[in-house]
DNA sequence: CTCCCGTGAACCAATTTTGAGCCAATTTTC
DNA sequence: GAAAATTGGCTCAAAATTGGTTCACGGGAG
């Protein structure tokens, strides 16, 4: 109880878990710290320096080695990939600094074709769960659910592209859409004028989809997209 | 309703009850509070937080649970359905049974865009590079070594893209393409007339970059990938 | 009066954190 | 080369954290 209360009053010291443990030692790798031999601490000395036990610690670094972040050998220590540029790990790092521009530009070439495909490609029910989205996201009222199920409309059309790896880069743009500086973007450009304009241009796209027209629906999804990064950078 | 207003407007009153506390909460949420790891405080400490009992807290916090702004584990914490910060590396496990299909269908998508993009984009000293790996690819003997600068030659291109994020998700198919499945299929593929093609394919890309022909360059990459999709898929 | 809601408290169950100890692989020291 | 120190791998029980549940009480609305 006491110890509880000193936590949430004391800012400098807050007690961190496994997973924000990681997650420091994420953005402590990506700024550049142990790159010059590529050698971590020993777990020991960064549960002292948390401040946690050192089981605590190993969880967080057995997440770095998860996601391939960090390799360990016993004895030696723990060292990190990302000296290797090609690694998975340091592509998917690199791709969390990705400017809003560039992703627009790829937004938009992708998600015309996905339309395209999709027009084709889809099947009744799959088209049907993108009306769903889009009809949730007209009705609702507050910007975060708003954002859930735009971004679920826009997921629903890669769905049907019967692409899967096109899907997945769809996955890999929302989450970084998600992430700390688009969600402050997104917050400054929202308004409900936008939201209504937003619902009426998904509308062209759902009805060039529900007939079938693949080149209705990438032209569509274009004008849509075009308005997007109008808002979102202000050009 | 009347009830609630009545309250939260008398000065002497001013407690939150369960509704007015979820709203809160979501507003916060909202405003991008408890992002970084998408977990909410404990109820306990909402609770001393906004001066109410638990109860109060619980219900208010059910009804997140309920438009699934958040779900709740025992013993680990409440969590925001919103940021997912750990499905980065779940997107990427599923990215590596990419077919072969797909992954072509993909590349003849973004290609012969980062090919246009160089064109206008691109410095004489990358342009140079691109050169090189295409001059070096054509001499090589072995299939390996040939590979490499293919690979790197396509790689140079995204390089001129100027845009980070596309020249990530080049890497990334480029690493997918290295393992193993594809690693066979490219050596089945690969005979020494058909280097010969890729060869001559690829300077014809080379020849409209530097010539700053952006469609020329487009048109060009697309009827290589062409040509490589008949070669490994045998279509 | 009855019903609903908030309060405060206690207890339960799932999960995490802690702290300690020992092992095995490797490096460092002598 | 042998001994000592370092470092990750692993186990275990106790404590702390946290959501889930119930109960008794009180006040205001219908």
């Amino acid at each position: 109880m006491v110890h509880y209360w000193i936590r949430s009053t004391l800012p400098n010291m807050p007690k961190l878990v496994a997973n924000d443990i990681a997650i420091a030692l994420k953005k402590r790798i990506s700024l550049g710290e142990w790159l010059e031999n590529g050698r971590m601490p020993p777990e020991r000395d960064l549960a002292s320096e948390f401040g946690v036990a050192r089981n605590t610690v190993r969880r967080a670094v057995s997440m770095l080695e998860d996601d391939g972040t960090v390799v360990r050998h016993v004895g030696r220590g723990t060292f990190l990939t990302a000296g290797n540029p090609d690694s998975m790990a340091a592509t998917v790092a690199r791709m969390e600094g990705t400017s809003p521009a560039d992703m627009m530009e790829i937004r938009q070439l992708l998600e015309p074709a996905a339309a395209s495909f999709a027009a084709t490609n889809a099947s009744a029910g799959e088209l049907n769960a993108v009306r769903e989205a889009h009809k949730i996201a007209c009705a609702s009222q507050d910007m975060p659910t708003f954002e859930h199920w735009d971004a679920e409309f826009h997921h629903r059309i890669f769905a049907c592209s019967r692409n899967d790896f096109l899907k997945e880069i769809h996955n890999l743009m929302r989450i970084l859409r998600n992430q700390r500086p688009w969600f402050e973007m997104k917050k400054r450009s929202f308004s409900e004028e936008r939201r209504a304009i937003y619902c009426s241009e998904h509308q062209v796209v759902l009805d060039a989809l529900l007939a079938r027209d693949s080149e209705g629906a990438s032209d569509a999804m274009l004008t849509h997209l075009r308005t997007v990064e109008r808002n979102l950078l202000g050009r």
